[in-house]
This record gives C-alpha cells, sequence and structure tokens, in this order.
DNA sequence: GCCAACGTTGGC
DNA sequence: GCCAACGTTGGC
C-alpha cells in the first residue's frame, strides 16, 4: 500500500464533490510526470486531496477504488484516469503555508514542483500531514 | 493581475 | 536534436 497526494482546483472538482458522490473517476490528467505517477497507483493505496488556487491547503484523505484505466474522455491510449473513493474529511486543513514552514516537507514534489499535480507522498509526510489535518 | 517555473511546439 | 517562442499552472 503506497501514498500519495492529488491536486486539484476546488471551482473545477472540490472535495465537497467527492463527499456528495463517494467515488469518483480522476482524470483529466495530461503532465507526463503526473502521468507515471498515476499509472503506478494501486487500489488500497491511500491520498491525500489537495485544493489549489485560493485554499492551497491538503483537506481529507481519499482511496484508490481500482485500477489506472483509460481516459475515457481523451483519445489517447497514453491518458488514464482512477477510481477513487472519499475515506475522511480533515478536521483541519492543512495548508501550504504549514507546510512550507516546516524543512521536512522542503524536497517534497508539493514545494519543489508546484505545477506536479500527481506525486508520491513519503510515509513521514503522510503521518505528519494527518496528524496535522486530523486536530 | 502578475510572474516564475515549467512543459510543449515548431522552425531550422 | 536544439532551442526560441509560446502557453499553462499555480502561488503571490
Amino acid at each position: 500500500m503506497a501514498f500519495w497526494l492529488f491536486k486539484q482546483e476546488p471551482d473545477c472538482y472540490s472535495f465537497a464533490d467527492l463527499e456528495r458522490d463517494g467515488e469518483t473517476l480522476w482524470d483529466g490528467v495530461t503532465n507526463a510526470l503526473a502521468l507515471k505517477h498515476l499509472r503506478s497507483v494501486r487500489p488500497g493505496d491511500q491520498v491525500l486531496f489537495y485544493h489549489t488556487g485560493r485554499e492551497k491547503a491538503v483537506v481529507g484523505v481519499m482511496e484508490i477504488a481500482g485500477e489506472p484505466q483509460p481516459d475515457p474522455k481523451q483519445d489517447n491510449e497514453k491518458l488514464v484516469a482512477v477510481p477513487v473513493r472519499m475515506v475522511k474529511r480533515f478536521v483541519k486543513p492543512v495548508t501550504l503555508a504549514t507546510l512550507k514552514a516546516d524543512p521536512l516537507f522542503a524536497e517534497w514534489e508539493l514545494i519543489r514542483l508546484a505545477r506536479l499535480s500527481v506525486m508520491p507522498c513519503p510515509e513521514e509526510i503522510w503521518e505528519r500531514i494527518t496528524a496535522l489535518g486530523e486536530g
């Protein structure tokens, strides 16, 4: 079982939308490195949901609900999408400012590669963020 | 609204 | 295959 972080602009699809839907297909990823990561996810993997834009915070946890599959909205076999399901909303969102203030996160892709939307999450970072988020 | 960082495209 | 120009993302 592995840990990941997925980013999304909440005006496009928010954690509240996932709470409403329960499960959704995470699609629309086109960046090569993000796709490489997305093809590596496995059912049961745990995923942090990060809101970009105004919020800039990790807002909750979801889990991979199925195998990566061709993105049904794209006419390109290289592009994949993956089913995800809601797990829990954080009591307290963990803001980017909080993460930037702690050197533990400085080398992580979330900080180093601002435009990457799918990335692995080292277990140490997972533990720290979920501890902060669960208050 | 601006800009830095990065990815993509297209001419050569 | 290189690189300049351009487009996009996301933080500020």
